[in-house]
DNA sequence: ACGTGAAATGTGATCGTACACATCACACGT
DNA sequence: ACGTGTGATGTGTACGATCACATTTCACGT
């Protein structure tokens, strides 16, 4: 009664309902030019009735394109590599490749090897990695990743493509504005170590201080998060020794202003507080924070321009830089004397 | 010189360097049993020797199975639909399926139909659908998909399968919270109308209220930013018949927040305010905020396991609906007198 | 020593498409 | 009338794996 799973409609089904052969069919749907127009028409019609989709499994079995890129990223639900995923994925699509993603939870090498192991069995002709951990590199070496690959938020290398925002850059920014609203004493909350976007705030984070013969407190290692932004602000008020907190993320700066007030502090008053990114609600916060803003759309978008150029064979530059932009709100005014 | 891209290894490859038929070598990779031990540890040998990989397409066409479940998101860089997202992901992958995410910028019939096409082509063999417009049923049907289908945040539909937070519970919980404190004049400010969860968040209002048998004015159409949060706060502002608003989700309820706050306003004092979602942040918002908390996690996963429960033939219930649960802080008190 | 059944391994066909090449139809110049 | 070039269409084969079935190996009871 009930019929088994019918077969879904091949090219050769197509073709004999349309009356030509199969490469005939083949040639509408990679619109070779040389096929009389009403064929075409009479073809295409056939398909629309049918309901047939090119298999893409058989496609790409023959011709050894998966039209796929694949997009290694970190299991965080982060504006930034959320923003730049959805970008990569928009860009992708129009230039006709699909995306596939896999996230990292932890960042332990097996994770790693596991995730780029699941990716390359995808046959992936690409590859973008977004907010790159340190080890994802070794991981990569070691399995001999020969598809093109471009890394977002990374800081130069010599092996491979990459795309960032200028982190250092703008870690330099924002304590530079600091340093010139008089603060002398200034804190780093830094993101995770093996972050590389972490390691690149905190480096610029360092030469501004030292061009500026300013002394600091080894940055604290966070994790990103507002809670722990929080635990941070906490505990550095028993020492009070600083006037400023530069974090390397808006969220830990808002956990940290929280810590503030509770404790009956001002913001900015008694400390100023910047942050990085420049999330959509940062200009909402109390005080709206100052930041670091980067262009994460604009990321995404390029990253993926520079694959496809990469798969097309054309050879650009190799690293590029988008500069952050200083956003100056009421988290930060000069320090009480 | 330069050796042209050599032919990756294939399965006969391995056999022949492995001295079995290839056969055999599927078969291990199949781990069917009935292979002897010593010849496995060959075979396993020769694999890792020469770094073969599986060809997934290959494999694919003559299964007719692709291992992929199809994600359809919004175009988004929200907290909860992203964090849907990864527990998804991370869920499939356990189980040995993969994700073909792809996502939707615009909610257009023909931008739906457009990602749903692309999903079906990927041959998936699943659907889940994260935060569903209600435009998405219509181009399903449409389509005439026939996969196993399962929505996230949606209301109840017959035809599919579909797990949710009760976000009608939800908004009541929220709404009950406000009357209970004493509130009276009552302002909504609500999602996209188009959005199954903003709707799902109204008629939870809608009904709390009129069981208390309270009046309110028409819940104003949002767009779930903190920006567009903040230009509402001004606007209702010049009107000041409320004493407490209910935000569809806590990004808006920021924006409410600051506006009010801007105009001199004390919250929860003067007004008080109840978010939706209880993202990381809203408890280090100022004041940390009264919100309605969903497990975004969970129903990820729980999604997937639904999804794979139908693909192994199983009937299970057909929706399921998770619960959320009411985080009171200090957003909300009861109206001044 | 030999038949027998189970375990281990091998062979042919197949999935749905694209590519290379072959063929056909037809117009056109000489 | 005929060769010829070009546009339109058809035929054979390969891609890399799995499945169904065939065959070989081998231990064991009689």
């Amino acid at each position: 009664m009930e019929p088994d799973k019918v077969r879904a409609p091949n090219i050769r089904d197509v073709a004999r309902l349309a009356g030509v052969s199969y490469q005939t069919v083949s040639r509408v749907l990679n619109n070779s030019e040389s096929i009389k127009d009403t064929t075409k028409q009479r073809v295409l019609e056939v398909i629309a009735q049918v309901g047939y989709r090119p298999n893409q499994a058989a496609r790409a079995l023959v011709t050894s394109r998966t039209r796929t890129i694949g997009v290694l990223t970190s299991q965080t639900a982060h504006y930034g590599p959320t923003t730049s995923l959805h970008a990569i994925e928009e860009a992708a699509r129009e230039a006709g490749y699909l995306i596939s993603t896999t996230s990292l939870a932890t960042s332990d090498h097996a994770a790693i090897v596991d995730r780029l192991e699941h990716l390359m069995r995808q046959a992936v002709e690409g590859l973008v990695v977004i907010a790159p951990q340190v080890r994802v590199f070794d991981a990569i070496r070691q399995l001999e990743i020969s598809v093109p690959l471009v890394t977002l938020d990374s800081t130069r290398r010599d092996d491979h493509r990459s795309l960032s925002v200028d982190q250092i850059a703008g870690a330099r920014m924002a304590t530079r504005h600091l340093i010139d609203l008089g603060h002398r004493e200034i804190v780093h909350l830094s993101g995770p170590q093996d972050w590389i976007e972490a390691e690149a705030r905190m480096t610029g984070f360092l030469r501004e201080v030292d061009d500026a013969d300013l002394t600091t407190h080894p940055p604290i290692l966070g994790d990103w998060t507002a809670d722990f932004g929080h635990h941070v602000g906490r505990e550095l008020l028993r020492y009070r020794d600083f006037t400023a907190v530069f974090a390397a993320n808006d969220q830990m700066a808002l956990g940290l202003i929280h810590a503030f007030r509770d404790a009956g502090l001002d913001v900015p008053g008694d400390v100023s507080v910047v942050g990085f990114d420049d999330i959509p609600e940062a200009a909402h916060y109390w005080p709206p924070l100052t930041t670091v803003r980067q262009d994460f759309a604009e990321i995404g978008r390029r990253s993926v321009g520079m694959l496809l150029a990469e798969l097309r064979g054309e050879v650009e530059s190799s690293h590029e830089q988008v500069r952050p932009e200083l956003i100056v709100r009421k988290s930060t005014a000069p320090p009480r004397i």
